[in-house]
DNA sequence: CAGTATCCCTGTTGATACTG
DNA sequence: CAGTATCAACAGGGATACTG
């Protein structure tokens, strides 16, 4: 049983082989997606289809302007949203998902499935 | 089309319905397991097997002890992984993890797989 | 409507040194 | 061997007020 037997599910390529945090490892692209506060509130949103500036304010209250700006454009600087301006006045923006940036629902759906298994784990040994 | 037309399988019950950050929604639950620099390289390392301090330290070498202690001590305080101190003298511990820590298998497996599509995604869009 | 511009506050990370 | 104790540096998040 040797410790450099790595596992071939889990780390099926040498990109996965890091011995410390490194954005090239897919990894920690995929995390970098969904980093920070809110991030995957607002991919929620925004799988269910295009939606404005207004709309999102609306579908998360509590979050501030300067945070959600923040997420959009972190989020549009990985090809992850695209955002379109329409023209006229009031000003009316539309923030869409890429098709990478639907890429990341089965990832979301996961998180949702392992998050249901550790709170039925426990709840059931009294955690 | 509603705007309350939840996706089943994006949010299939009432606890994904947050409005806010929450640490009861199971997405946050699983978020929270992988959270902070290190963690993912940690629990790659345990999903191998049973691994003493110095063990993880050899195979983590820029980690500093403080947040290797860190991460341990929150992965324990989750259930995730279980510490044994075995008697005698030196002293030996070794971390293993839990069945519930287990169940984050499927996830960074899945973390894996959404990396790579979106550097598939932005190698062939030039970004 | 859709943002910008500031400022502050807090938590996280990491380096270094020490101990049972 | 397996930690603990400090402390300094930094980044993230949020409140508030203002603008084309």
């Amino acid at each position: 049983m040797s410790a450099d037997a790595w596992d071939r599910d889990l780390v099926p390529d040498q990109a996965g082989r890091t011995v410390k945090p490194d954005p090239t490892c897919p990894v920690e692209v995929a995390l970098a997606a969904i980093a920070g506060r809110w991030t995957t509130l607002l991919l929620r949103d925004l799988m269910a289809g295009p939606r404005s500036f207004g709309e999102i304010r609306a579908a998360l209250p509590t979050l501030s302007d300067k945070v959600l700006v923040d997420r959009l454009r972190d989020l549009q600087s990985r090809g992850l949203v695209d955002r379109r301006v329409h023209t006229g006045f009031p000003t009316r923006t539309t923030y869409a998902l890429t098709p990478a940036g639907v890429q990341l629902r089965p990832l979301l759906i996961q998180l949702y499935e392992t998050g249901r298994s550790l709170m039925a784990a426990s709840e059931s040994d009294g955690r």
